[in-house]
DNA sequence: GTCTATAAAGTGATAGAC
DNA sequence: GTCTATCACTTTATAGAC
C-alpha cells in the first residue's frame, strides 16, 4: 500500500471518528434539551453549549434544527421498537407481558428524555413522525394484538381486548418516565433508589398480570 | 335608587359580562394552542387569532404569556382535584376506584388539552406549578394513599402498593388523552366513537379491579 | 472541520390614538 | 375597552476567515 493512501485512510478514519463523536454528543445533548424545553422552548445555542461545541458546528452535523431534532425521536422510536423482544419469544402472557413490562420500564429509567420528546411529539399531533404511526407501529400494534388473542384463544388469559391493554402498558411504563418530576417530588425530592424502581416493576407487572387473569 | 347609579351598576354589569366573555374565549383558544405547540411553540398571535381578538386585548386581559399558561394550568388541575369526590365517599375499592376512573376518563374525553398542557409541564420539570405538587397534590396523594391502605387493612382488595396504584391510574386515564392523536391514528385515522370510550372505561375498570383483587 | 460575525425573520410586550 | 404601529429582543441559519 503506498504511504498516500495509508495516510488517506487513516485520515478518514479519523474524520469518520471525529464525526461519529460529535454526532453521537449532539444527539445526547439535544435529547435532554428537547425533553426538557419542548421543541420550541429549545435552542441551538443552549444545544450547543450543553455539547460543548459552537453553535455553527450543529448546522455543519445537522441542516436544521428539525433534523435534529427528527434524529432524535426516531432514536427512541427504535429502542422501544426492540424492546418487543421478548414479547415476541415468549410462549404465553406471564412470560411474554412480564418481560415487555420489565424492558419497558428499564427503557423508562435509562431514556427519560427520549421518551418525553416522543410522548411531546405525539400530544402535539405527530407533525414530524405521522408517517411512522401510520405504517411501522400500526403494523407493530395490530402484531401484537393478534398474539394477544391467541393466548386469549388459548386459555392462557381472561377475554380482555388486546388493543387497550397494549394502551395500558404504554401508558404505565412510560409515564415513570414522562412524569418521572411529579413522582420524584411526590417521593420526598428524590430519584427512585434502585429498590423503588424494582417496587414499581413488580407492582406494575403484578396489577396488570392479575388483571388479566394470568396469575 | 338615582339614575346615575343605575346607569353606573348597568354599565359595570355590562364591563364584567365583557370581561368575563372574552378572558373565557381567550383561555380556551390559550389551552388548545398551549397543548398543541407546547409554552415556547405558541406565540400570542396565534391565540389572539383563535380567540377572534386582536394581540394587545390578550395583554390587557393577562399581562404576560406565562399569567396566561399558568391559569390554565391551574384549570385543569382544579378539575381533577374535583374528580376525587367520588373516590372519597365510597365504601370499597369497586366503587371508589371504579367511579375515579369514569371520572378521570370522563376529563380526559372533555379536556384532552387540558391534560396535554399539564403534562407538558409536568415533563418540563414543572416550572410554573412545582408548588402545587409540593403541597395540594402531596397532601391530596398521602390522602388517597391512607384511604386505600384502610381498604386493604379491611381485606376489601389485595395487598399493593397504593401509591403505585394511584400512579397506575394517573397513567392509563391521562394516556387517553395526552396520546389521544396516537390512539386516534390506530383507530383508522378517527376519534373514538362513544361506544369505543365505553370500551376502553370498561377495559380500564377491568384490569384494574381485578388486578388489585377486588373483584 | 472549526469558529466568529451577522443577516433575516419572528417574538413578547407596549405606546398612544380612538 | 379596542386596536394599530412599533420597539427591543431573541432566534435560526449562513457567510467567510482560519
Amino acid at each position: 500500500m503506498p504511504d498516500t493512501a495509508r495516510i488517506s485512510r487513516i485520515r478518514s478514519g479519523r474524520r469518520t471518528d471525529i464525526r461519529q463523536q460529535n454526532e453521537r454528543l449532539i444527539l445526547e445533548a439535544a435529547e435532554k434539551v428537547f425533553a426538557e424545553a419542548g421543541f420550541g422552548g429549545a435552542t441551538m445555542q443552549l444545544i450547543a453549549d450543553m455539547a460543548g461545541l459552537p453553535k455553527a458546528n450543529l448546522h455543519y452535523y445537522f441542516p436544521t434544527k428539525e433534523a435534529l431534532y427528527r434524529r432524535v425521536v426516531q432514536n427512541i422510536f427504535e429502542i422501544w421498537l426492540d424492546a418487543a423482544a421478548s414479547f415476541d419469544a415468549a410462549e404465553g402472557p406471564i412470560e411474554g407481558i412480564g418481560a415487555y413490562i420489565e424492558a419497558k420500564m428499564d427503557i423508562s429509567r435509562r431514556h427519560p428524555h427520549g421518551s418525553k420528546v416522543w410522548a411531546a411529539e405525539v400530544m402535539h399531533g405527530a407533525p414530524v413522525i405521522q408517517d411512522y404511526l401510520e405504517t411501522t407501529l400500526r403494523d407493530w400494534t395490530e402484531g401484537r394484538m393478534g398474539l394477544i388473542q391467541r393466548w386469549i384463544d388459548e386459555g392462557k388469559m381472561a377475554p380482555i381486548d388486546p388493543r387497550h391493554l397494549l394502551y395500558m402498558l404504554w401508558a404505565t411504563t412510560q409515564h415513570y418516565a414522562d412524569f418521572g418530576h411529579q413522582i420524584e417530588t411526590l417521593n420526598g425530592g428524590k430519584p427512585l433508589t434502585d429498590k423503588q424502581w424494582h417496587e414499581a416493576t413488580e407492582s406494575v407487572k403484578q396489577i396488570i398480570l392479575r388483571g388479566i387473569g394470568a396469575l
